[in-house]
DNA sequence: CAGGTAAGTAACAGTTTCGGTTACAAATGT
DNA sequence: ACATTTGTAACCGAAACTGTTACTTACCTG
């Protein structure tokens, strides 16, 4: 989930500037500094869970399915995750212990560490993906005066 | 920091229970379920950090630097992760562009998982070693009656 | 002093994961 | 038709991690 959040928020954030026209991949490989095929593959994820339309074809692409306002960074977040479920996983260890600590340890961590998560998706429930691009529109005027994106 | 962390508090627990006694990295392993020389790593970065101490020789092992309850989860977190500082990396996309969207991303993708993290680092400094110790032996005692660590 | 024990550490192999890339089929507008 | 763009499979190379072997160093004991 390094990367993948990143670029997938990149892609969230560009939709939502062009409001309602399609953007292609390969534009939004550009902006985001990847690979095309790499953010259709994203974008498939994103599609599956429901966030984003796409259109084949001359002067096709993708936009949002949703106004960027109903759309939380968490809804991007777990969108990344079901792909590949690590959520936070705390390491499976294996122990080869019958009811040694290993077994226990396992639900203990997971107890520790449930309510950082919790904190965490909070955190980006709290914020859409509209207050997102938003966010970028200020600071990117506040950093440079010329503006492309 | 998959598994690091988990054997590495399963370690810690491991010699607190054993107080003042100083255990080998093969007893270590054993109970861990992995390599001794896994565990020596794990403990060369925890004595770095000042969390154990060893000693070579015949009788020899590992114990713990401080009292149990002297030690928070955190400071084994820290110490993993000092190892190779990836604290929760955003993920660096390098986007190509002078001033575009992604140089901003980062910075704002920062700023929001920020509190997400520091809500769990003080989660994590909240629980002792001693605490996680007592914590185990007690699940222990409720899954299974015979126990042996 | 000799020998055994155990940490410290380097080096290497096998696996997995991930990102990038190529290639090709399917769909859609002009 | 034809160009464009998505959808997807397949593959490569790099990076990271775990496990393992091997060897050196240190320390205790007889």
């Amino acid at each position: 989930m390094n990367t993948r959040f990143a670029v997938a928020t990149h892609i969230m954030a560009y939709l939502a500037h062009s409001a309602g026209q399609p953007v292609s991949s390969d534009v939004l490989a550009g902006s985001a500094g990847t690979h095309p095929v790499v953010v259709r593959r994203l974008l498939g994820t994103l599609r599956t869970a429901g966030l984003v339309r796409s259109q084949r074809g001359a002067g096709g692409g993708t936009l949002l399915a949703r106004p960027p306002a109903a759309i939380s960074l968490l809804d991007v977040y777990r969108a990344m995750q079901q792909a590949e479920p690590d959520l936070f996983q705390v390491g499976s260890t294996t122990p080869n212990h019958k009811c040694d600590l290993g077994r226990v340890m396992q639900l203990t961590l997971e107890g520790l560490f449930g309510p950082a998560i919790e904190a965490m998706c909070t955190a980006l429930a709290a914020v859409s993906v509209a207050q997102l691009q938003q966010q970028l529109h200020q600071r990117l005027a506040d950093c440079c005066s010329q503006s492309s994106a």
